[in-house]
DNA sequence: TTCAAGTAATTGCATATGCAAATATTGTAG
DNA sequence: CTACAATATTTGCATATGCAATTACTTGAA
């Protein structure tokens, strides 16, 4: 009988154009459901890492969130605009820390009812065990891009 | 024994966040190398498709790429600029046709050897069974967010 | 024929993104 | 104490991205 074989076979296709593509798609998805928040999905994730990582330094922040420093600088702009984020005078004179502010706390809030609703439309849309795999996927390949050093993940 | 079951897990984390991570970080990986010829990776993707979709109506080449019109007719701008591709009269008044020139057709054949040293620079990096299953698991779920109607598929 | 509806592209607005360079500060070798 | 290296953030520049509104043209109905 003629073997089915799952071959490993070569990648077609260009991987970034892929990934651009479904980010954008993705990222509509979750957009037009935050925006009855007022927010962007990125937005909401700065917002996520500020209360999550407490006063942090910039650095720190833009690191968790692996985002370059000055585009960490820029997206912080319109957070602290609308008063959900502060910045303060760090230890040191040459940092600063990054605060979320008690409206900031609360839009957060609000808007994490709507990113849960995003969130499982999307898990609804493709399938729970294939979000999952795809988390799984990209989780190795940020591990292999870019290896976390010991003990920097956050529990 | 404890059975060891690939129970279906609830996926953990923002998706939308993940793929923006592993987006940029890919991004930087391709541009690096694309940078060798003067061109941003959505450059050299968007210059690949107004060859492969030859001269073509921006809305139709918008389509292919999965871009916003809107985004399309910035995007084509510098490369405009750079005499690679031209704007054409299209047939109806209100449309026009966009096409390679001479000098983006050479460009794009010299992008095209940093691409492929990209791409496999990627599939060393993360392994091609992994990037098969990337690409496998994007495509589905692409299908899923937003079906090809029948007969709209690129050969 | 004339005007309203439809279609294609573009512009206004706001954000996201990163590299390289500039800035501000700190620490250190001499 | 001082000039230089190191560190942290921000700006300058260019591109990427999409929604809503606008512009330009076409078509169809009255």
């Amino acid at each position: 009988m003629p073997s089915v074989q799952t071959a490993p076979v070569k990648p077609r296709g260009c991987t970034n154009l892929k990934l651009r593509q479904l980010m954008r798609r993705v990222s509509q998805h979750y957009d037009a459901e935050m925006a009855k928040a007022g927010l962007k999905t990125t937005q909401y994730s700065l917002l996520s890492y500020v209360i999550q990582l407490g006063p942090v330094r910039p650095m720190d922040l833009a690191a968790g969130l692996k985002l370059d420093p000055s585009t960490l600088t820029r997206n912080l702009k319109p957070l602290i605009a609308a008063g959900w984020v502060d910045q303060l005078p760090g230890a040191d004179g040459r940092s600063r820390l990054v605060a979320i502010t008690d409206a900031g706390r609360d839009k957060r809030q609000e808007a994490q009812r709507r990113w849960r609703a995003a969130q499982e439309g999307i898990n609804a849309l493709l399938g729970e065990a294939s979000v999952a795999a795809l988390h799984v996927l990209i989780d190795d390949c940020m591990n292999r891009l870019s290896p976390v050093p010991e003990g920097e993940t956050h529990e």
